[in-house]
DNA sequence: CAAATGACAATAATAATTATTTGTCATTTG
DNA sequence: CAAATGACAAATAATTATTATTGTCATTTG
């Protein structure tokens, strides 16, 4: 159904499997459904993926990287002479992308939550990502002269992605609803800003 | 059944729900257990608590009372010449009896993080009392001239409490676990203090 | 008569049964 | 012969039947 091939890649696979997951939820979608999707036996599916908990971490995997980290990684790359505003610009993003998709893209979203719990290999590489962002910004701001060099860049990193769980880590999610969220995470930085800046 | 007097106290019936808690576990305990324990009818419960809701929300509530209120209220009583530093000890001792509890008292443990789901009357009461701890200690900290005067102390508390998230809250008991942890809290910590500073 | 009881209906949890899904692999297909 | 199939066993999940718990209240007890 809808290949474009003959053969199945493993990308028309995530494809189906993430179309199964939003329609059903994580907890209801079955290989066996993305294989009906297909229009493939799902022993088929195996023969790319060892198991389902595989083809799951592929897809979250996957929407990971293009949800959140593509757009994120877009930001850390921009030029700039403030990397320390740069730096603001992207936790708030980062804050903003992970509230966006908890409401906009819930079943995808319990998907990344759920993964989290399953895979600290996935969870692990993904901060990695994070923190090589924040660690450059920092470093940057270094040497602009905005960010105290009192404390090495990889653990001030560390600090403002952890001082920042509540407004992006999923386990926080139900409290996103609150209205005055983004005040709590605007009045935070001002105090993290402080606390970085050079002085 | 150990009854000091013939009629039934509430305080009788808090330490049989807390008993019955740490035996059989949050999910398992039920008020028909505590009552056996007791020696009276499960009804006679329901003369004192009108649910089995309100029988754990009481439970829980006097446990957080007695584990984690009452040692920080200790604290942030102690006169000092340095609210700054007391701040810190405040936090720590917070992230200290939560991890501690965490791993010691586990059952009880899991009981607050159940509740803590189910009514946001009661954390919001919780966490209430810590802000106006810190609140306070940040108040003197700027009477000491130790903290900045540039962000009213109520914003700044709920920024320090939020911003340490990760190291007490119930949603992040299961990476408490990781060795680094403690380590963690302190760099974030050196942050947060350099933001809180006046300089 | 305040406090407790225990019989009762409604709700929820557990256990037993049935149906689906996961994962394997010898066989088939193009 | 690489790719896919589909029959199969084992593991999970959904359904149903059964048992236990929750919550009420008219009645009993001290």
């Amino acid at each position: 159904m809808n290949k474009l091939s003959s053969f199945l890649s493993k990308t028309e696979i995530l494809n189906a499997a993430e179309q199964t997951l939003r329609k059903y939820g994580p907890d209801k979608a079955s290989v066996t459904d993305v294989a009906k999707l297909l229009g493939v036996s799902h022993g088929t599916l195996y023969r790319h993926f060892p198991s389902k908990a595989a083809l799951r971490e592929a897809v979250t995997e996957r929407w990971l990287e293009e949800m959140i980290v593509a757009p994120l990684t877009e930001i850390a790359a921009i030029p700039t002479t403030n990397a320390l505003g740069q730096l603001r610009d992207y936790i708030a993003k980062l804050v903003e992308l992970k509230q966006h998709h908890a409401s906009q893209d819930s079943e995808m979203f319990k998907m990344y939550a759920a993964v989290t719990e399953e895979s600290a290999a996935l969870v692990e590489v993904h901060i990695r990502k994070l923190l090589d962002h924040i660690d450059l910004l920092i470093a940057q701001g270094m040497e602009q002269g905005l960010i105290s060099r009192s404390i090495p860049a990889a653990v001030q990193a560390r600090s403002v992605l952890y001082g920042t769980a509540r407004f992006h880590h999923p386990a926080h999610a139900y409290e996103w609803r609150s209205p005055g969220i983004m005040q709590e995470f605007a009045q935070l930085w001002t105090l993290l800003e402080r606390g970085l800046s050079e002085h």
